[in-house]
RNA sequence: GGCGUUAUGGUGUAACUGGUUAACACGCCGCCCUCUCAAGGCGGAGAGUCCGGGUUCGAGCCCCGGUAACGCUACCA
């Protein structure tokens, strides 16, 4: 990484060139807590820690959980968890504390709160009055009118007055950066170059919430600063917030990072990569039985940086050819390099991780296979969850196996004789399985939340109790006899439950494509 | 719609600073091995590098112009 040997100290150079040569390299990840930890979150905490074992820095984590209406509280605990299994430890981070602390955006209220005040004071910010509603409305008739649907600046230059009067009608505010109205700002992406934005095209993002809580761009800046982020290594989605960012390191006069935006990740379809077309929770590449290092080994396929092994080195160390794609992390932190780095989004292949799995799979010593096999799907935990319900069902212990399939099977994929109930049709059947995937997002799987919750559902669209449970049946097991449905569904998980049902759609819908 | 990014077989990638019939892996097809299925071995189909111009003896690599896909366009991250 090259740094900026040949400049001297230039207090108020012009700006780019972050961190002199002998500040230590940091970088960091932010996932939200808003769910299942995202195989998203997995890719650019890998990319993160390579980065961070390279140049001998630091990986931070900080949990980003300033978005309270999102915020499941389960979530940043699984987060932990996921990382820790795919092995992508942390130096700083919420529950192993450091020097920057604290690592969870909430419990950095104050400090927002402090540097908010200074863009107020110093004229970078100011106060916006507008209630949802009326933002709402500006924008519909904005896109209306065909114009670009953005703030339109009223409350920019608001008199002492007109915010006092605004306060004492208790109006909420929302603290908005004023970004300049001419002029443009250019930053640099370490893989592609110099981008530059119109401040036309940069709306004047709101910093601060009404309800006191900040949005990601201000939080992300300050606590980057403050933790002494040197790169910021993110998904390219960001690409476009970035300008923001870079005048609010402007605004304080702070030193601005290195800015590595990473490609997406995509469905088969090249759309962004997403629940509905592809399993992204972690837990359920965990709970399938998808090896740590098979996952990280594919995760550092995407988007290659690879250093492929030559002609020679093939020959001489009598390598295997497919053994190009087969490599570990310590492998990746010797040879990876970010400058090698494919910036068209690589399609997350599902078939090319599960060939990647078995090559693993197959290359453990039978003794490791084994203990693979009694630590996950055959765990005592698991097992001891399945027994007792089935205990009372069957009359020898060899029905165990008729009875529990679904609990280790890859997948099941029922025909429409099975899940289809006698007085609907295949097309209404679809559409109910779409409302129950819907609520069970929504549901805790535990027994007191999900029956009612599903008999509500069944309630509201009139689908009896029986058909009702019975299509979760069939699309969950395959079958229409099966131990009781709701602890089953616990048993077997919630990732697996919901990515069962969503594959079921995929499936139906394509078949009904091809009809048409 | 606006702005930005990207563009090599179905998928992931490769091709030194432009230089031979565009390579490897996954997937697919076939053959061999084999009690089956995998694995393994061997072979094959599949892109002329988004399109159109240009520069050059020569372009996937350089230049110009398009197109398409994706992302952003929230008091979500």
């Amino acid at each position: 990484m090259g740094g900026s040997i040949l400049l001297p100290l230039m207090a108020d150079s012009i700006m780019t060139t972050p961190t002199d040569s002998a500040s230590p390299i940091r970088v960091r990840i932010a996932p939200s807590p808003t769910g299942d930890p995202h195989v998203g979150t997995a890719y650019i905490g890998l990319l993160n820690f390579i980065y961070a074992r390279q140049g001998g820095g630091k990986f931070v984590l900080r949990i980003e959980d300033t978005d309270r209406t999102r915020f499941v509280p389960t979530s940043e605990q699984m987060i932990f968890d996921s990382l820790r299994w795919l092995g992508l430890a942390w130096d700083e981070g919420p529950d192993v504390g450091g020097p920057y602390g604290p690592y969870r955006q909430s419990e950095r209220t104050e400090i927002y709160r402090e540097y908010v005040q200074k863009l107020l004071d110093s004229g970078h910010a100011y106060r916006s009055f507008e209630t949802a509603e009326e933002l709402e409305a500006m924008r519909k008739s904005q896109i209306a009118a065909k114009l670009p649907p953005r703030y339109n600046g009223a409350h920019r230059e608001l008199s002492a007055e007109q915010i006092a009067a605004f306060e004492a009608e208790g109006r909420p505010a929302v603290i908005r950066l004023k970004v300049p109205v001419e002029g443009e700002t250019t930053f640099r992406d370490e893989l592609r170059g110099d981008v530059t934005f119109s401040h036309n095209n940069v709306d004047d993002q709101v910093l601060l919430k009404s309800d006191g809580f900040p949005t990601y761009h201000l939080a992300n800046v300050v606590d980057d600063h403050l933790m002494r982020i040197t790169d910021v290594i993110r998904a390219e989605e960001w690409i476009s917030s970035t300008p923001k960012h870079v005048l609010l390191y402007k605004a304080f006069g702070w030193e601005i990072p290195r800015f590595w935006h990473m490609p997406l990740l995509r469905n088969l379809d090249k759309s962004k990569i997403s629940k509905r077309k592809n399993p992204v929770s972690l837990i359920y590449y965990r709970e399938s039985g998808f090896l740590p290092q098979a996952l990280l080994n594919f995760l550092g396929l995407m988007g290659g940086g690879m250093v492929q092994p030559t002609e020679q080195e093939i020959v001489s160390k009598g390598l295997n050819v497919k053994e190009g794609d087969i490599f570990s992390l310590p492998e990746m932190l010797e040879k990876f390099d970010f400058k090698r780095i494919s910036l068209g989004g690589p399609v997350f292949d599902l078939t090319k991780l599960k060939w990647l799995n078995g090559e693993y799979l197959r290359a453990l010593p039978p003794g490791d296979f084994f203990t693979a096999l009694r630590a996950t799907i055959f765990s005592d935990d698991y097992l001891s969850r399945i027994a007792p319900l089935v205990q009372t069902r069957i009359e020898t212990l060899a029905q165990f196996g008729d009875m529990t399939d679904f609990f280790f099977k890859d997948d099941v994929m029922p025909p429409p004789e099975v899940f289809v109930p006698k007085k609907r049709t295949l097309e209404e059947t679809v559409a109910f399985a779409a409302d129950q995937l819907e609520v069970l997002e929504k549901t805790d799987f535990t027994t007191e939340t999900l029956e009612p919750a599903l008999k509500q559902l069944g309630v509201d669209k009139e689908w009896a109790v029986k058909d009702n449970f019975m299509l979760l049946r069939a699309i969950l097991t395959g079958k229409t006899a099966s131990p009781p449905l709701l602890e089953s569904m616990i048993v077997f998980g919630k990732a697996r439950s919901l990515d069962r049902v969503r594959r079921f759609l995929d499936t139906q819908k394509r078949l009904a494509n091809q009809k048409k």
